[in-house]
DNA sequence: CTGAAAGCGCTAACAC
DNA sequence: GTGTTAGCGCTTTCAG
């Protein structure tokens, strides 16, 4: 592999020019430049990442720290982080963060200068300090799907997105509306369905219904607890006739499972998803869309700036991402529920 | 950041001892490693990958080239590669190849030092001569789902799969067994679904039955044109009894495509599907099972050896993957296809 | 505008 | 066993 060496005594010229020319400094003549260009293209040289690194003092790769690296949602936005680094000199490297104890490790990894030259925080919401005490405030961090006080990044409003399917589900009449969630949040409660559950609980009050906690149900995000959690639900004295959960595929388990029961879904039970994955479209699922490829794309757009910014500058920004009710087939009005006389007789 | 000089001189030692103990050489006595251990630990030094990189001539990380991200049977290979890369030093890059113009690029990347210490080629299937002029012979190179000449890495026989499929349903009384395939295919007409359609017409040819090219269609990998394929079928004079398909998610298109023409799976029309998918339980789909997070693990695992084995060894060991039928509920025996008529008259 | 030279932090060869 | 030193390939002053 040629060097920089390679290139200046074959063009004539010293290393410091060529290195001008590659990181295409003003102060190189036109001619010098364009045969700078010529011998590198001739020698198919290309400058080496890691001296490159060394010297500059930091990594050309981008971290991004996954939780659950195999979810539809977090592949989605991956691939808006790949689309939009794409272009660039940026490689993307994974790291997951599946347990609890890899999440320190990997928050120091990300923070390194020779490991990373920036990270990607998706989906996951340590707390500020504890990201002042691990990455320090030289890191140059970015949450996608996630708001740290002094982090910039993008976020949804969780709470107002329970609010929204649930509201959905008010407005077609419904009273007996339950809620299944995902257990797998934040150990310390925090999380997309705490706050979801929130605007749940928001939109129930203000319809002037009574909060009831057997209608709250919740197990680790997975289709097949998501069909024990609907066979549950549908045990109780009143079933519900609708159900707000926490993602699409939580939904789609949540349908199974009333299907399986020998219900139908709208006519006797509404329920509403959360995301709109592609698949949501193909199940007819009524759902709260979340803007999950653009996250990526916007996360890493941020960080590209702050990277090109040199070090920093004040563009600490969060942006709150819009969220968008989806209304297919899986949603309507509260029927007169023959069903549920039936099932009870099960 | 400390640097490999602050804790030689906090030691008391010069840097090559405390390089000789960050690299567990064994030529350093045990109370310098402890006491140089010590000092390591209390100022929290981690070496620096750029400068171990640019000194071993070798960058830390692992690029792994992978078309579709997006898709689930990838990311299931992708969780294989991590779970296995994650008590290493080695990181994972992503590198994505979706059009034709990325590949050679990208496999450039990968093929530099000084990007990658090695690569793995997911689903990937570049000549061995585009390897050679690309990489030269010095890349560490690894297919997962992959046979290349030279290179080493696992693959399934997928023209047995293909086989498998089509036998399966032939067992079952079937005669008229449609194929649905994947166009998106390398351009040359290699790839898997190409294989897989040689098993089913070696199946077909061996129950003596004749290949019919009316029977054989393929679309980009994608639900919706999976279903618009079921529907093809079912205008032809002689609609199939069954179904061979190329991945799982075709065969849930398929069978929402069949549906949605009344008929019933698996009483009117068989559906097979390929990847054994988490959701192909779900959905209770006959489907043949590959590896798929095995063959990512599996194929880290070769290029770790081959990275510990410096630079080479003959270890070119390729390494064929069982596939495995995975027999549920949407196929079944020929019925008497009431249906057929049925549907005729739409 | 351009060349020379001093690092960046580490490894490895070479002495002692 | 252990210290010293010469690179690894690039960026970045500092002269000119």
């Amino acid at each position: 592999m040629p060097t920089i060496l390679d290139v200046a005594r074959q063009a004539g010229v010293g290393v410091g020019t060529v290195s001008r020319v590659l990181n295409d400094s003003p102060a190189v003549s036109d001619a010098t430049r364009s045969r700078v260009r010529a011998v590198i293209e001739d020698l198919g040289y290309r400058p080496s990442s890691l001296a490159r690194g060394l010297s500059r003092g930091t990594s050309t790769a981008i971290g991004a720290l996954v939780p659950n690296v195999t979810q539809p949602s977090s592949m989605e936005r991956l691939r808006g982080v790949l689309d939009t680094l794409a272009g660039t000199p940026y490689d993307l490297t994974l790291f997951q963060v599946d347990r609890a104890e890899d999440r320190e490790r990997r928050l120091q990894d990300v923070s390194r200068p020779d490991r990373c030259a920036g990270g990607l925080l998706v989906s996951l919401r340590p707390s500020a300090e504890e990201i002042e005490r691990i990455s320090g405030d030289e890191a140059l961090l970015v949450t996608v799907d996630g708001r740290i006080d002094g982090v910039p990044g993008c976020y949804i409003d969780n709470q107002t997105g329970g609010r929204i399917a649930t509201e959905h589900l008010l407005e077609r009449g419904h009273r007996r509306i339950a809620f299944v969630g995902d257990i797998a949040d934040d150990p310390l409660g925090f999380g997309p369905g705490r706050d979801r559950l929130a605007g749940y609980r928001a939109a129930l009050h203000e319809a002037r219904l009574d909060y009831c906690g057997e209608y709250v149900k919740a197990a680790p995000h997975d289709r097949t607890n998501a069909i024990a959690l609907a066979h549950e639900l549908f045990t109780l004295e009143d079933p519900p006739t609708a159900i707000v959960t926490t993602s699409d595929i939580q939904a789609l388990g949540v349908i199974a499972g009333v299907r399986a029961r020998g219900a139908r879904v709208p006519e006797d039970v509404s329920v509403i998803g959360f995301d709109d994955l592609e698949m949501a479209s193909h199940f007819g699922l009524t759902t709260v869309r979340q803007p999950l490829y653009e996250s990526g794309a916007l996360g890493a757009r941020m960080l590209l700036a702050l990277l090109e910014g040199l070090q920093g500058e004040e563009v600490v920004e969060q942006r709150r991402l819009a969220l968008e009710i989806v209304i297919r087939e899986t949603t309507g009005p509260v029927g007169r529920s023959v069903w549920r006389a039936d099932t009870r007789t099960r």
